[in-house]
DNA sequence: TTGAAAGCGATACCAG
DNA sequence: CTGGTATCGCTTTCAA
């Protein structure tokens, strides 16, 4: 009856290298050596290891491992997204991931949601868990919080956004220069009138990217007309709605820069709504899935954030071997991928 | 010197409580309890260990704390998903961690690519590392692997297809009515003639969905023509593929249910191609970003991610509170988002 | 209210 | 080659 008991107890909870190494016969720390494969034991004994741990169904502790191991290492890493649904992030999530499982770590993975507390509140979490290292998309006003990380000695890696750390790596996507292209592209095409619809100008990529506009008028030999020039755009709704506005002026713009998905969106609603789509180009910034099932066929920047995602993860790794040169910052180009919205020549 | 060296090795290691024990002048089983915020510590003693921590920058450590634990719990979860790229994934990934951050647990979330081995792989090192219990898509054909979860008498909750165990939750979308009803909903336009294109058969979710097609044609009074019916469709090429061979055939069908987001694309491909998209019907499984973007706009069977993920979070949570009801077996309704290619009439 | 001692599951170090 | 003992950082138990 007894033993009945105890053999459903040792089921319930996970057996010990103790209680392998009675069942095995010899002591914790030989039972310790065959799981860890470290040499130096005999066959024989091993054997008789390898059967108590399959009887038993002996599965190794990585954590208490952890704990005593020398290097303290816990082959975790922390990763904070500004929305694990999104699909930049995720995208960046994947990359990351198939880099950490080559050096046998996990991802914890969380959403900000670009809120600097929610960020901080996960970093000290993280730092709870002793993660080896961090990957951050930090949040745009990014405070202190990471420094809960930092005191720790854990690397940081930052991505899509620049370091706010000076002595942390950073992965930053050529935002400048892809959106210079874009207005190229289509000046190219004999526009002059290109109007510019971006996201929250507090945001360093939108920012960036107006920049990169404005140096691809002057590049174009083009005016700047701040009247064609439309910000802090937060949804489809109100990309559309700032289309629309542009689309009744006087002197509407002939071609459109839009610095992010859902604006692209949003202005290409507005434009099949006015049945102008074929009329007027258009260039966004970010692929994004179907842009090539439209009418016509969407032009983008692509960013690669899966290269972003996995040079991330290799810096962060490099950093874990050991890498004590100062801070890198690399900076991953985009591309223009023309498929017909903006390549429409001015009237 | 040796001050300054000191001070420099504290700050690169965590400080222990042990430290913060000695600065403030009492014992570690004091600062535990003020850390744990366990009544019964003087005011004062507590502002003493306050400052100490404050001074060393103290952080919990987490891992050492749950490895002596009564409960042994590590509030952690695992997530085993197909891809955590893939927006269908990401969604329930995103609704997981919302209950998760709710019970101060966090997740580790892995992709299998639908590959029983790498799943196993994953659900070991889960195993090792403790989490208190595991929401899985589980692959095509999941095998033991994940009994190493279950030997550790972890809870597992099954999500988009059923338990691989019978004691286990499960959470999954009612496929089958879905399906029927986007039969139903195009047979009441007039068609008569109504392809199926689908994933790989051999997938529970695509087999339900066909086995839905087979349902609504018979509810609709309509027969089974294994001409209109393509299944194993893979890509959205195959997918385009396919719909051009239903429409090069002599007796061509008048509408299209797509089982999935890659096929719907590749249809719609097709359908453009040869200018078709206005003549003949299409409901797709799944809705996708910019469905209603499309020319026409797509109509689908929209899925709940996020009800899902809840749902399955909440299962697995109410578990490690203790419910030991039998298994939950949670379907989930889905919803037909009619929006134009759908209810284009039978000519 | 406080603390000393034992222990969680495993590794490190050193002796046999 | 093998094993005893101290220890990782913290919680538990129990006595003061």
């Amino acid at each position: 009856m007894t033993t009945l008991a105890d053999t459903n107890d040792m089921a319930r909870r996970p057996a010990t290298m103790k209680e392998v190494a009675a069942l095995a016969g010899v002591s914790i720390k030989t039972v310790s050596r065959v799981i860890n494969q470290e040499p130096g034991v005999s066959p024989e004994l091993a054997e008789r290891v390898n059967n108590a741990v399959r009887l038993l169904d002996y599965r190794h502790n990585t954590t208490a491992s952890n704990l005593r191991r020398a290097d303290q290492r816990t082959a975790t890493i922390g990763l904070l997204l500004d929305d694990v649904a999104n699909p930049f992030s995720s995208a960046l999530h994947r990359a990351i991931e198939d880099v950490a499982r080559q050096h046998d770590t996990l991802v914890f993975a969380g959403s900000s949601d670009d809120d600097a507390s929610r960020e901080e509140k996960m970093a000290l979490t993280l730092a709870s868990r002793r993660v080896d290292g961090l990957i951050v998309v930090p949040t745009s006003q990014s405070r202190s919080g990471l420094l809960h990380i930092k005191r720790l000695e854990r690397p940081i890696v930052f991505v899509d956004r620049p370091a706010i750390f000076h002595d942390a790596d950073s992965v930053t996507v050529d935002n400048r220069a892809g959106a210079c292209t874009a207005i190229c592209h289509m000046a190219a095409y004999g526009h002059r009138r290109i109007a510019f619809l971006g996201d929250l100008g507090t945001l360093w990529t939108a920012a960036e990217r107006y920049l990169g506009y404005v140096e691809g008028l002057a590049t174009a030999g083009l005016q700047l007309d701040q009247r064609l020039v439309h910000q802090n755009l937060r949804s489809i709704a109100a990309a559309e709605q700032a289309t629309l506005g542009l689309l009744a002026e006087q002197q509407p713009p002939t071609a459109l820069f839009t610095g992010q998905n859902l604006i692209t969106i949003g202005a290409i609603h507005a434009l099949q709504s006015r049945g102008l789509q074929h009329r007027i180009a258009v260039v966004g910034f970010d692929d994004f899935l179907l842009a090539d099932l439209l009418d016509p066929r969407v032009s983008v920047i692509a960013q690669q954030p899966a290269t972003l995602g996995r040079v991330a993860a290799e810096l962060l790794f490099a950093r874990l071997d050991g890498d004590r040169a100062s801070a890198h910052h690399i900076v991953v180009p985009t591309q223009l991928i023309p498929r017909g919205s903006g390549e429409i020549p001015a009237p």
